[in-house]
DNA sequence: ATACCTTTCGCAAACGTTTCCGTTATGGTT
DNA sequence: AACCATAACGGAAACGTTTGCGAAAGGTAT
């Protein structure tokens, strides 16, 4: 019942020609005479022959794979990412394998060992917001395999990688509640340790410096898991202050929503009580109530230009080149909505 | 520099053995001697050996991918659903590959090809809004590749599928609005055709009968793109009629946030002015305010039992048996929040 | 002693390609 | 007539595995 898949012995011997001949009629290489390679090209397409990919990369030792290493899957920004990097796959002939560590260290470490089983030409990775080891790394610069850092990156490693620009993110989102009219400007940040919660931070406060308003630590609040019920349980914290905050710039859109839960919760009107801004610009800012001004994250753009990247690389150390490791910056867009607009023209 | 990987010859030429005693012992087959096994293990281990993907499956003849095919990723439904996939493709030792027709007719067909080209084991697909012509999964089925559909589904193939009960979905969010003391309840559908829509439509309507209340063919309209912008057009036109609807479900929580939009706009009050209930319980629709009503739609245990199912029937074709196809419907869940629940107890 | 069995291993083919090298046939040049 | 260049193709090895078959070695029963 089930038909074999054509090779390309089936059309040589169909043809009373060699295996050899097949093979390079169908790659287009010279030494072939335009009769038999026109009926080779004919016949290849009445039978419908596809090549076998897995002869073809075994016998050039490549698998024409990149792998992704991602912390979730389920998340806007994520998603968006793949979306990015699988367009760019596609055009470039690629297939992309997906892992997701779900924000698990040994989750990571696991599936980066079953990548490189897999044999991968390349590796995007972001990781996950717990991992400060990154041994699983080194292995595949040992054995020269190209990785791409993207979004969570670390400076312990000489790699390409590719990032927003937090620092300047954080310093609009931040200047924007000032030029507002807030005064008390209270930050909930995200993990120590982790770059871009850092960075952020340092563009939070050094836009308070700018306008010679000053850093209280009071209003400088930690989230470790980065979650909605972290924001709520945050901003209840913060108007309990014996001096509130007139404005709240949380480090993520999902905690941004929570702070703005609590405040409705509270009585509080937004943006005139408080103004609230966030980061990422999901598309869930857009359709909730009132809509959440934010920070734009490229995603799709950071997967792009990471795959695009690491191709580049890979295409080199398979042309023997030497590759020069650099750090893409890409740019965010503050996003304006009702959240935190209080002065109308 | 590039330390080039170690394979079975490697260790068998290190060990004075041949490369068939090193694969049998790797593999735990019988006919080796304990000490023999014992010293392959541990100088693979030592050595870091990684069986290479490529030529195990060229021998096999078989490639451990399974292809997915998907509408969009980023997309909170389906990419629970890639998660779900996900998840048992990697405890049974799959790949995935994913591939998105972005809605269009063409780029499903011609990645489909791609997928046939990289000798994917089986294929879960859910098809775009667009597609009638199913001639391109024929030729998966002439080739004895198993095929899953999932979510969108067609009658006119014969391979087995799973899906949600959208039609008692449909009811039970239809009969629950006439619970909460809705007079007029409108429908907003999805494209004609797609079986989906059709059997949502088909639930509101009998829920509607079952209480006796007559189906208003003016409480009916119709979505083509499903998009959040049509959902505010359509309310407005239904807002106009003479006699305007008190309840609305929608058929799709993006759709919803469209109704929700424009109701808030017309000042209108939800859910005692118009209740409104949408389907799928995507993340956004419990942190929008009101927090929205719906019907949850279990994505990832939709890809799980897709994949399980499709990882069978490639299993069972293997070892030559026969597979008998199955339709499986997977229950959802009427998740019930303000913006529909009128009656306080 | 022969015959036979069991254990343990090696040989070699096979999977479908690519590619180096060699071979034939043809035509052209001395 | 002898030689050579070229065009067009075939042979065969190689990529890293798996696996059927056979072989050597040792043991046991006759």
């Amino acid at each position: 019942m089930k038909q074999q898949p054509v090779t390309l012995k089936d059309i040589a011997t169909k043809l009373g020609v060699s295996v050899a001949t097949v093979s390079r009629a169908l790659r287009g290489y010279p030494d072939i005479r335009p009769e038999t390679k026109e009926a080779v090209l004919e016949l290849a397409a009445k039978m419908r022959y596809r090549p076998n990919p897995l002869a073809m990369n075994l016998r050039k030792n490549q698998s024409n794979i990149i792998g992704v290493m991602i912390p979730e899957v389920v998340h806007h920004f994520f998603s968006s990412v793949i979306k990015g990097i699988m367009d760019v796959a596609e055009e470039q002939g690629y297939q992309v394998m997906i892992c997701q560590s779900d924000e698990d260290y040994e989750k990571e470490r696991r599936d980066l060992g079953m990548l490189l089983n897999a044999r991968v030409d390349g590796l995007l990775i972001s990781h996950s917001n717990v991992t400060s080891d990154f041994s699983h790394l080194q292995e595949y610069l040992d054995l020269g395999i190209p990785v791409v850092m993207y979004d969570k990156v670390t400076d312990a490693l000489d790699v390409s990688k590719v990032v927003i620009d937090d620092y300047h993110g954080a310093f609009q989102a931040t200047e924007h509640l000032i030029v507002q009219g807030c005064k008390r400007i209270a930050h909930i940040r995200g993990p120590v340790g982790v770059k871009n919660a850092e960075q952020r931070l340092e563009g939070y406060m050094d836009a308070l410096r700018k306008h010679g308003m000053e850093v209280d630590e009071e209003l400088i609040k930690l989230t470790v898991r980065v979650s909605l019920e972290e924001g709520v349980q945050l901003t209840s914290e913060l108007l309990s202050l014996p001096n509130p905050p007139d404005g709240i710039f949380a480090a993520t859109d999902l905690v941004a929503l929570g702070v703005m839960q609590l405040l409705r919760e509270s009585g509080k009107h937004i943006p005139d009580d408080v103004a609230v801004i966030g980061f990422s610009n999901w598309f869930v800012s857009s359709v909730v109530f009132p809509p959440l001004s934010t920070v734009h994250q490229p995603g799709t753009e950071i997967g792009r230009t990471a795959a695009t990247m690491l191709i580049n690389e890979i295409k080199l150390g398979q042309a023997n080149q030497k590759v020069a490791h650099e750090t893409r910056v890409l740019n965010t867009r503050l996003v304006v909505r009702e959240s935190s607009r209080r002065k109308r023209y």
